[in-house]
DNA sequence: CCAAAAGTGTTGGGGATACACCCATGA
DNA sequence: TCATGGGTGTATCCCCAACACTTTTGG
């Protein structure tokens, strides 16, 4: 929408701020998860959407959205990516709000979350079930969905989803959940092992099959590698 | 640069402000190069920066990066894509001031500014040869200048630097320049045309050499195109 | 011995790369 | 006729996709 000085909505709202809305995304029980909060004030009271918060002054927008995952969730240390700025002037009935959108990673042994009393309302809910949310979030997060797939294919993120030990299968089912396809066991076998990202670290045990032999990635910090 | 509440830094600044920085990017004579201002005042005077300003309060992101844009150049339409937003505490050492940055791109022929009194003092220059630069923009060039070459790789961006009509060896040229490297003149031409997104539209005329055909894009839309 | 998931090789096709000569025009 | 850049085809290699059976364990 475009306002100028002959409009009568300009300067509609005095001063601008800065936010931070976080996608921290999951897999759990065999499902794309996102952290949803319930919003507790007008204009949006108990609508669900992305957590975050605003910037403070005497902190940098990255250290914001460690700040606020950190309060939100009790996590400390998880794979952070900013991914877009949604800038749009209405975006925010009640003020004027530029939010820098960010991705967040964790692995399915980190996601009971220790919440505080304020931050109690706080929730994983797969991906596909997400209803309409407040504010543009369920852009921002289509968006982030995005941007995980395309990431997924030439990166080594998935490192991120997983534990620090593995199975073969269990990372070729979070690229099939992810990607919404199936792939092919034994060329996704050849394919992770011809790019030498991971060691053999053990063996499973007590499952009723044939135990899978276990993996540690030998680099989790963020590296390009083609996969698909 | 961490502060909290112990620090004596926080709160030196009471507020934030959110600006567009645009990375600007054209190919003149067989160079990338990028606009430049020299800013005008304190604590940066007479250093070069990239272009760029204050969010209003009433205008959207992309609105004041189209706005900004067009006041310092005389140009209305040219491809604009954001691409990241600096936050660091410390970028501008007056005040603090998150940064949404942008790549704009346009064709050479019209690299002429229709520049007002105001912003007189506004440059191309060749990215080689750009230097030490205000605030945080080498980074952000840097940036810029890389999200260029991966684009090329994989959409169909060229087209922005291309004026309407243009022969295949003037593509491969935009190619060469801003991946720096060679590439072989008969794959490169299979595949163009095997990506059918040209339409042959005349011949060059004039030139002390065997004429080469003109092309012209079937679509100028963004399109995600594998090239390399 | 049965159920369940792990693990293992080969083949064919398509796209990428490497490479050298003739063509059309203006001066 | 010469200088300049435009335009053209083929052979090789490598990577990707498709595909089915055997192995190991717990119950």
């Amino acid at each position: 929408m475009k306002k100028n000085k002959k409009n009568p909505e300009f300067k509609k709202y005095k001063y601008s701020f800065a936010a931070v809305d976080l996608a921290v995304f999951a897999i759990i029980k065999n499902e794309l998860n996102v952290l949803m909060v319930k919003i507790k004030y007008e204009p949006f009271k108990s609508k669900m959407s992305l957590p975050g918060g605003r910037i403070r002054t005497y902190e940098s927008v990255d250290e914001c959205a460690k700040r606020e995952f950190y309060e939100e969730t009790g996590i400390k240390n998880a794979y952070m990516e900013q991914l877009y700025s949604f800038g749009g002037v209405e975006r925010d009935p009640s003020t004027r709000i530029i939010s820098i959108a960010y991705m967040i990673l964790i692995n399915n042994r980190d996601i009971n979350l220790k919440t505080t009393e304020k931050y109690k309302e706080i929730y994983w809910m797969p991906v596909s079930e997400v209803p309409k949310l407040a504010y543009d979030h369920n852009k921002i997060l289509k968006y982030a969905v995005s941007r995980l797939k395309s990431k997924l294919t030439y990166t080594n993120i998935v490192c991120n989803l997983l534990p620090q030990k593995f199975g073969l299968s269990e990372m070729k089912k979070i690229y099939e959940i992810i990607l919404s396809r199936e792939l092919d066991k034994r060329n996704f076998r050849k394919k992770i092992f011809s790019l030498d990202l991971i060691n053999e670290v053990g063996r499973e045990a007590g499952v009723p099959h044939r135990p899978s032999k276990l993996y540690s990635f030998k680099k989790r910090s963020p590296m390009i590698v083609e996969i698909f």
